[in-house]
DNA sequence: GACAACGATTTAGGATCCCAAACTGGTTCG
DNA sequence: CGAACCAGTTTGGGATCCTAAATCGTTGTC
């Protein structure tokens, strides 16, 4: 069972690539996903701050690095280089998160409307049908269980993000998926994450509503789908935009019953794990 | 009279602003700028090259800049720091052009959507109407013209930024108008440009077809400003995607007229001019 | 006492140095 | 004759040093 403090969010994190990218991939990468990571998590107060010798001596690496982590950070938008000598940390708020995931379902209902408009998208439709009846499968034993069990939901959320990542992929169009990872830099922004209200696990009436929220996700799933194999480019876009506006209600809805909420809470589980840096 | 070798893209480039820039700014951005300037036109191969020691001494300056010049593009995606020990060039072909563009129209299309839902919309409408007056004077001055002056194209093209530039920062989504920002690296692809067909100054006919397309073009602003001011999201987006996607349109009749039409062939125009490094 | 100017300290940017890893070449052994 | 190994060189990453600029504090003068 697990239950956390507000919401809590489950990612996928393509275990085999993250490894590979932790190793791979320089200290200036992994250090700006650390920073980032620690911003988000409110380590930093949102107003002016932070330098670079700050920096140094908190992650234990020389001023090279840090520098380079830094631009990064600039560019996504985490911290900004002001007027004067110092670096200011723009801390993302709950509001940042909602309009982040609106963009991202935006772009992905494009790349649903281009994938159905595609000629050869029928070589990723198996992928997608499996994922959806993993997703299925996943619901049924959860539902048998009548209760939340973390690998079993991990293997809806992998699922999960197999489907939309097909998706993203097989659009014909890079920059969409390009475009989606620039703002996935939040954990909770990842493509395909799923997002569970801390009440999930408290009583079997609202388990049950957790449920119906992960049928009716991936009942859209199914109509995406088909949409797609059909070739309706109208109705896979239209689809995928409300079944990404369903996040974005979800969180709102979170928002306020309980104002306390904070960016945070949003990621109290995905902070445990390692970040994906980008990829 | 302008005439050009093949398309050219004339920019409004809020000289201000880019002057503030090109002081302020540290050299690494600068420098960035300039790579990636040189890769659009070519001055680098596509394939595999570029060594950091090469770079410090084509744009005399040290390594330190380049390093983070060269983050900054592989994180554009112009450049990719591969498996082994060397950076790749990908510069970037007129289908990332044409794909980007999409992107960019289905983000605005959203940002309109966004904006027609606002209540503080009103505010903004005066300067989009002013927008519209403005292209419509310069439309009506080119007629009477009956050819294309530099200046009353560079008055229209600066309109035309304004009306687009506004609805992406009206619309109260700040993503909306960051996610674009960051595919708008390319020249051709700064929000509001407009493209001319490189014949629109040979004969009368094709200035008269010209002149259309920017008539066109404005009467979608018009339907897109009634639309915003009404409060109908739909037709708001559903126009604004339809104007988007004339820019699409427009240089896939001319790639398959032109087959060898390159990217640098579309910059020829905008690559005189410095460039807008980020903002 | 207040304001201005000058200096000291902080801080970011740029350059240089060092090191580690990988590619390239040649040579040697099977 | 081919393959593997070893050495040398190339190249990118990290650290340190230097410099310029900006801010803050102090002092002097009005």
């Amino acid at each position: 069972m697990l239950v956390f403090n507000l919401i809590f969010v489950l990612r996928l994190d393509f275990g085999i690539q993250l490894i590979a990218n932790a190793s791979m991939e320089s200290i200036d990468t992994e250090l700006a996903a650390r920073i980032r990571k620690d911003i988000i998590l409110g380590a930093y107060k949102e107003g002016e701050r932070v330098s670079e010798a700050q920096l140094c001596e908190i992650y234990e690496v020389s001023r090279t690095p840090v520098r380079l982590a830094l631009r990064l950070l600039e560019r996504e938008g985490v911290i900004r280089r002001g007027e004067g000598r110092g670096y200011r940390v723009q801390s993302p708020t709950v509001e940042d998160i909602l309009q982040a995931v609106e963009v991202r379902g935006h772009l992905e209902s494009l790349a649903a409307r281009l994938m159905a408009q595609r000629r050869g998208r029928a070589d990723h439709l198996p992928k997608m049908a499996l994922a959806i009846e993993r997703i299925d499968a996943a619901i049924g034993e959860l539902a048998s269980l009548g209760g939340l069990d973390e690998s079993v939901v991990r293997r809806a959320q992998a699922a999960n993000k197999v489907f939309h990542t097909t998706i993203l992929s097989a659009c014909a169009n890079d920059y969409v998926g390009y475009t989606c990872e620039q703002i996935s830099h939040l954990p909770m922004l990842a493509v395909g994450s799923m997002v569970f209200d801390r009440t999930v696990g408290d009583t079997p009436d609202r388990f049950q509503r957790g449920l119906f929220r992960l049928r009716l996700g991936n009942a859209q799933h199914q109509v995406i789908f088909e949409a797609i194999e059909k070739g309706d480019p109208v109705r896979a876009e239209g689809m995928m935009r409300e079944h990404s506006h369903t996040m974005v209600e979800y969180i709102q809805t979170f928002e306020k019953r309980d104002e306390s909420l904070t960016v945070a809470d949003l990621v109290a589980y995905s902070a445990t794990e390692s970040f994906s840096p980008n990829s």
